[in-house]
DNA sequence: CTAGGTAGTTTCCTACAGGAAAATACTTCC
DNA sequence: GGAAGTATTTTCCTGTAGGAAACTACCTAG
């Protein structure tokens, strides 16, 4: 009686842990979050406008977390030639196909700390 | 002309980040969705159960992540007087409730493979 | 009495995430 | 000429997440 049994051995279930595993690399780290929501707010930000905006962050990381998030085209960076140079941040149309996603994770969070209070 | 304009400083952002922070503090980790995806998949499984389905996880990170899980009130854990002891783990009603957050985490992940493949 | 199944815990190690602070480079205001 | 604003990059450091492997402990079937 050996066990292998595999619930998760369906292609359907090794096709959605995959794509949970790819969604979570893509937005992994601790301010991504902040920055899609920021930028989903407000468009078109500059970078001392995301230092502003995003609390606590350092600038080596909101470098970088914005390179990745550009990197996967949810963020566009276009550089501006103003008086002093410039660079606009802003959510592209398929950054913004993660609205509902974000809506998700601030509902259930929403509703998790009204739970634990009340 | 001191820019301090907050996006972010209004009551109701306050609290979406704050409560994306919670909910991802609380599913932090590289074994999280994947426990819970199975336990919702398929109710009452032993810790030896959990150890097959879920590709990779060693005993330590399985046992510390279902630990976090349970305190959440995520997962129950529910010792049986069997012929050897076991263990089942199930799914909360509470719990219960990510269930379509991570219908979101599948959809997105699955739409962005085909963005990319084409 | 040994092999195998149950459910973990403990120890040791490494790689990476992320923070602080300084440096770079260029421009404009006064 | 110096302060202040733009947008990063670089360096250095630390804490923790997570993996591998061994160990505990108890039970049962052969």
């Amino acid at each position: 009686m050996k066990k292998k049994a595999k619930i998760n051995d369906t292609p359907v279930c090794q096709v959605r842990m995959q794509a949970i595993s790819d969604t979570m690399s893509i937005l992994s780290g601790k301010w991504k979050f902040h920055i899609l929501g920021t930028l989903i707010e407000g468009s078109k930000l500059g970078f001392m406008d995301l230092m502003r905006e995003i609390d606590g962050i350092g600038s080596k990381m909101l470098s970088k977390e914005l390179q990745d998030l550009e990197m996967n085209h949810l963020v566009s960076r276009t550089v501006l030639d103003t008086k002093p140079i410039t660079v606009e941040y802003a959510i592209t149309e398929y950054g913004a196909t993660l609205a509902p996603l974000i809506n998700e994770l601030a509902k259930w969070g929403i509703q998790y700390r009204q739970s634990v209070h009340g």
